[in-house]
DNA sequence: TCTTGATTTGACCAACTGGTCAAACCAACG
DNA sequence: CGTTGGTTTGACCAGTTGGTCAAATCAAGA
């Protein structure tokens, strides 16, 4: 399906991705401007457009690569393995995900906090699905005595809340922390509270 | 040092800021206009010039207003209380003002994602002096032996991204649950988990 | 080299942006 | 009732916004 790309349609298509990432994260959509990007992606206007159709479609294209890649961490919890490590391990690849890609995370952070008009259905169908499944299995694992008795779906959402917070609140993190590392720490604490809250 | 007001003054710019937290909470402060806030306020543009000199100026009330209130809950976390009270007791009140302020949550919200261009001397000064004492707190109470030993800034972090989580996501832990209330079984999770955490 | 299709751009547009201003309006007090 | 000072507005402005278009430029295969 997918259409032959030139070299330069590659280049250019990836610049504009890469500078309207940068400059959506930190403005939002309707913050964001078109000169902003082009000039970030070092491309005039009018050739910008030449790639993209419309400010709309960079966004989408944004967000869909995002929620591709999002979910995956949570996907990847097994049912199969120990319940303790496989909570822990989501928590910590979630925390990975913010150190590592934290334009990506102030994306997604923008488009909630706006009431996600691009992306409630998704939520609302795809995401919750998976959620409900996942918590499925968490509530199968207390039952069975190998976890604490906790409400899956709000160890989740703490587990989204930590982790996105390193990320979406970075220059609050980082004012109060002076000049020490963030993530260091952060990861140890999150071992800490797990270990602590999952016990049975 | 307050100007007398009319009643009309009073009116106009208790509607002026209740518009403008609603549009500045939504859309940030570039995506948002003084058209929107006018008509939100049921005022004319130039009237709405009438109170506030400009879109800034509307803008640093409402975060004024709401960094005052905002630090209180940390405030009020009391040295010589019982520790483990004490803390649950801060991500309570934390967690409440989530439910009853969630715009002034996400206005916050929405000015550090953007960097924090209006606060972020509030936040490396005011901020982080109030958590680095209420940390030194927490530091003592665990050497005491009356609280368990992690990192106090994290676990200040922690509380903070669990409750702001409620009210800047609310769009999303609202599509995964359905047309459960959300605040119920927050106010419960976060109980157990600070108590297990915290246990020495 | 020449041609063809991909790429780039300057000029342009209508709608919207934050903000101004003089004139009109209105409430209340003497 | 008339005046005075607070209040409201229509018309307006310069700069910015997302987006268009025809013409110019470029890359690469025949």
């Amino acid at each position: 399906m997918e259409k032959p790309q030139t070299r330069i349609q590659q280049r250019n298509q990836a610049a504009i991705l890469s500078a309207g990432l940068n400059i959506f994260s930190q403005y939002g959509f309707r913050g964001s401007t078109l000169d902003q990007i082009a000039e970030a992606a070092g491309l005039s206007k009018p050739n910008l457009l030449y790639y993209f159709p419309s400010k709309e479609a960079i966004h989408s294209a944004l967000l869909a690569r995002l929620l591709d890649t999002w979910l995956d961490p949570l996907k990847a919890m097994d049912e199969t393995g120990d319940p303790i490590t496989e909570i822990m391990g989501y928590a910590q690849r979630k925390l990975a995900l913010s150190r590592d890609y934290p334009r990506e995370s102030r994306l997604f952070a923008n488009e909630v906090l706006q009431g996600a008009p691009h992306i409630a259905e998704v939520l609302a169908t795809d995401l919750k699905i998976l959620v409900d499944e996942k918590a499925a299995i968490i509530r199968a694992w207390s039952e069975a005595g190998k976890v604490a008795d906790v409400d899956p779906h709000h160890l989740i959402f703490s587990i989204w809340a930590m982790t996105q917070h390193y990320a979406d609140f970075d220059v609050q993190v980082r004012a109060v922390l002076g000049d020490r590392e963030p993530y260091d720490g952060a990861s140890v604490f999150l071992d800490a509270l797990y270990q602590r809250l999952l016990q049975p």
